[in-house]
DNA sequence: CTGTATATGAACTGATCTGTTCAGTTTGAT
DNA sequence: ATCAAACTGAACAGATCAGTTCATATACAG
């Protein structure tokens, strides 16, 4: 247990620039949040981008492992579990401190793909795809690849809903199209 | 044409706003790229929030404009125009200057819902959605207030997968999705 | 030609930004 | 008890932040 400040630092820091944002966080800001001294904050990080980077590195490993349990939880199948994901989305939504997904905010606010914060932020999403791509070849689609696809763009388009809030029940609505596209991508793999 | 040097100042604000982000902008990177001064800048506007609420203005009536426009152009029928909008998005994708949606940055970069950035951003896509219930409502659509939805939900996710670069084709993968959701919502109404 | 509105550059405020330096303190293992 | 590693606060650097001030310049209408 010797990094235990690092990782402090790093899950303190997380509330932070999800609540806030990225650029408009300053590190004197995570001083006093955090309660941790900028001189060892520079120790383990030797700049702010850095430390951005662990931080999504830890969203990303907490937000995919909480979805995947979750939906195993809801459905025993990887078709019920695909739509389940609409489910456990909505619970999210739910949670008072929800403010939209870190990722697409990270790369709106670092939005050249080259850069290092934009491009892990897209490499989230790329494992999440492989994880749908998964479970809709388990659940026997015609084309896995493009039921995820076409599945992970509802998930997105759904959490902008919700941050937004221009739509009432968004996960409900992302919801009926994935039942939808789900019964197309099984119903054709059966009729053919 | 009095006031040309402040519609100047917001078209090119715009540009810059949306290449770099809103924090990452200050006023002094604005005098270097658009060649106006800073004295006039704060004449037109008080402050760089009241900019920025003019520039996201500007945005929602170019964008809204040239969607509705381009779609029009493409099918003459309001339900092949509801289909025709991820095409409309492809061309779009398609711009070397393309760097997702103005208005989820917008809305990331500035996450309080009561923020009056946030709002405005967040009236863009209520506007957005009435459109296009009217036209699933012209396309007889069963609940054209749902179909909207999913679009719309549709929409957003083939931005932010465009903008990201997790999908090899993000505005044919909603495409398809549409498709399938217009089907069922006309089918439906045929049927019943 | 004159008066008014608009635009300009440059300097300035005071705050904040990322990152550094340094001297001293806490911690934990041996 | 000792020693090294980790942590601390505070001051500092130099740049940049939003926004102001002021004296001057340009444009245009009567």
């Amino acid at each position: 247990m010797r990094p235990s400040k690092r990782d402090e630092l790093v899950r303190k820091a997380l509330t932070v620039f999800y609540r806030d944002g990225f650029h408009a966080t300053g590190m004197d800001t995570l001083v006093l949040e955090t309660g941790i001294s900028k001189t060892t904050m520079f120790k383990h990080f030797r700049t702010k981008e850095e430390l951005i980077l662990a931080v999504l590195r830890l969203r990303d490993e907490n937000f995919r492992n909480w979805l995947m349990r979750r939906i195993a939880d809801l459905s025993p199948s990887p078709a019920g579990q695909l739509i389940a994901v609409f489910d456990a989305l909505g619970e999210w939504f739910a949670e008072p401190d929800f403010r939209g997904c870190m990722f697409i905010k990270a790369a709106g606010e670092y939005p050249e793909a080259g850069h290092p914060i934009h491009a892990q932020s897209a490499e989230h999403k790329r494992l999440l795809k492989k994880d749908l791509e998964a479970m809709a070849r388990a659940a026997g689609a015609t084309d896995p690849g493009l039921l995820a696809r076409q599945l992970l763009i509802l998930k997105e388009g759904a959490i902008v809903a919700a941050h937004m809030g221009f739509d009432p029940d968004p996960s409900q609505a992302a919801k009926s199209a994935a039942q939808a596209l789900l019964a197309q991508a099984l119903g054709a793999g059966a009729a053919g």
